[in-house]
DNA sequence: TTGTACGCGTTATCAT
DNA sequence: ATGATAACGCGTACAA
């Protein structure tokens, strides 16, 4: 592994140059060279070393992915097409978690910064003002991911949890149901889609929804005691709106067992449509995100801009659906 | 960001190498050159480069993962667990992703050693003759990570798939059930499991077990209809085993859509102990495996090897465990 | 088509 | 306690 590119050349009976050009734009030599280097390479089990390259020609072919600590399966998702994407591209992802408050944002960015990535993906969105400043100053591509927000840095893809609340909102007024619930994680795009779904709501004339919030991530157990509070708190109830497909889930256990059902006394709604969504009884209708498109399309915007092209649309909002199904 | 250490060095009136020093090492130097170093670091916007510094001391402090498509709860939380660990010790995470057959796994083996990671892990294990060299010669080191087998390449953080399908095999057994079935996804982990679990059976003398094979990731409705295929095909059936929890949910669904009372007629075993398995109807009988836990201790493990330290334990079996719940 | 000289930003090493 | 020098391995820029 200590074998070099002059050591290859030794062999070959080439100069280093000769070699680097072989290794990395073949076509522009004779083929008989690039076979004799290539071989030489193979017997000496060279393995070029980016990190010399990186610092020559300050390209790292890093991309560095801010995260609060993935949960969540359609995230998850999201995160691995934009991996592979990244990698379809000759560029490596590099892992950074914000979620822990071991070591702060700014920390983390700096040290993350250090690896001289030529782009950055920050998912939720970059808080911090020390945050958005050191990325802008640095001028290293930035795209915002997951969620539509007003200030982006650079570039952005998302949808907007905000119009998801409404949306829902909207959706379970038109079917009639008048006494609304939301059910969810206390994460903040959960708390956004609640906020919205609340205004809308009111705006509607509407009763006032509750609302439970469970610490993140949210399970189906949280989601089943949820409604029993609701419920035995002797609180009016036609309809709710969960935060996550795996609360809904819990949501129809927790009615199950009380006789409610699903659609007729209770309207339910999920977010994300799961892959079980479908084969549940009765199957849920959800808002679907769709998470592996979101990623591909990050992986390629941002490349196209590490390549200097001129990126058209810097903010996407990929937008969401409601999939209609039985439960509400 | 073009701010180097003889900037920053100019700025505090002192030489390049005492920079990097007061930065790297401030315990070295007395407290008032640190200072006077930070501050004028901290005017400039200096943020260090770690490409540099990776090169001129064969240090990168990256740790290279190499997984298959993530896919799978528990799975998810080791590697979170794992990048925190590192993280918090310094180092950070690239992925690399060898599911996708865009990249032969051989070939991304040498993209991610063309980066010089301190360490890498690979989860599930190499079984590319030629990956193995790679990873031997260029003495990085390893660690195998999720399954045990038998021959690591160095380290192996994991737990025994055969060992599961043994286990639960008499675990069913013990409680009279004789009809048994496997309902999985087919990729290599669960085949292992299936494989152990229809050995005991016949070692005890039961019939051979029915198997019921989905492409992976299993879901819900995959569960379901593999039950379903079983049912109508007429087989005497009083126990399954399911790769997952979720596909055990799926069970779940189909059963009592056809009046099947578990685990009174069925008994249903899952894998996985997710979160929602205490909470189904009735709370399900799992096996658990400690992801987090795992990619913690994998952190540590393989942290402590790459700063030269010996490894006491190279190999560490993890185990599982039995999570007996009510439904078998 | 191929080679030479130099520099990327840092740190190891030896000196003072 | 601090500095001078060189070197890590490669690619840019130019020359031949």
């Amino acid at each position: 592994l200590g074998v070099t590119v002059v050591d290859v050349a030794k062999a070959a009976g080439y100069s280093a140059m000769t070699v680097s050009r072989a290794l990395n734009r073949p076509d522009s030599l004779p083929a008989a060279t690039v076979a004799k280097v290539r071989e030489a390479a193979a017997a000496l089990g060279y393995v070029r070393n980016r990190t010399a390259a990186s610092l020559r020609s300050s390209k790292s072919h890093l991309v560095a992915a801010l995260t609060p600590t993935l949960t969540g399966r359609v995230f998850v998702d999201a995160i691995a097409a934009l991996t592979q994407g990244l990698t379809d591209r000759g560029y490596h992802l590099i892992l950074g978690q914000s979620g822990y408050e071991g070591t702060s944002g700014d920390e983390l960015l700096e040290d993350i910064i250090s690896r001289r990535p030529d782009g950055v993906v920050v998912v939720g969105t970059m808080q911090s003002p020390r945050g958005r400043q050191l990325l802008q100053a640095s001028d290293i591509p930035t795209l915002e991911f997951w969620e539509l927000t007003k200030n982006p840095i650079d570039m952005l893809i998302g949808f907007s949890h905000e119009a998801v609340g409404l949306k829902v909102a909207d959706f379970l007024a038109a079917r009639g149901r008048k006494h609304l619930a939301y059910l969810g994680a206390d994460d903040r795009r959960s708390v956004v889609r609640f906020h919205a779904f609340r205004k809308r709501l009111k705006r509607l004339g509407l009763p006032e929804p509750r609302a439970e919030f469970v610490p993140a991530p949210a399970t189906l157990g949280s989601g089943r005691r949820s409604l029993g509070r609701l419920l035995d708190a002797g609180v009016e109830l036609d309809g709710v709106f969960c935060s996550s497909d795996t609360i809904a889930a819990g949501v129809f256990y927790e009615a199950s067992s009380r006789r409610i059902k699903v659609p007729r006394d209770l309207a339910v709604m999920g977010f994300g449509d799961l892959s079980f969504a479908q084969d549940v009884d009765p199957p849920l209708t959800s808002v679907r995100v769709d998470g592996a498109g979101m990623g591909a399309l990050a992986a390629e915007t941002l490349v196209r801009k590490m390549l200097g092209e001129k990126v058209e649309k810097p903010v996407v909002d990929v937008g969401f659906e409601i999939v209609i199904r039985k439960s509400a």
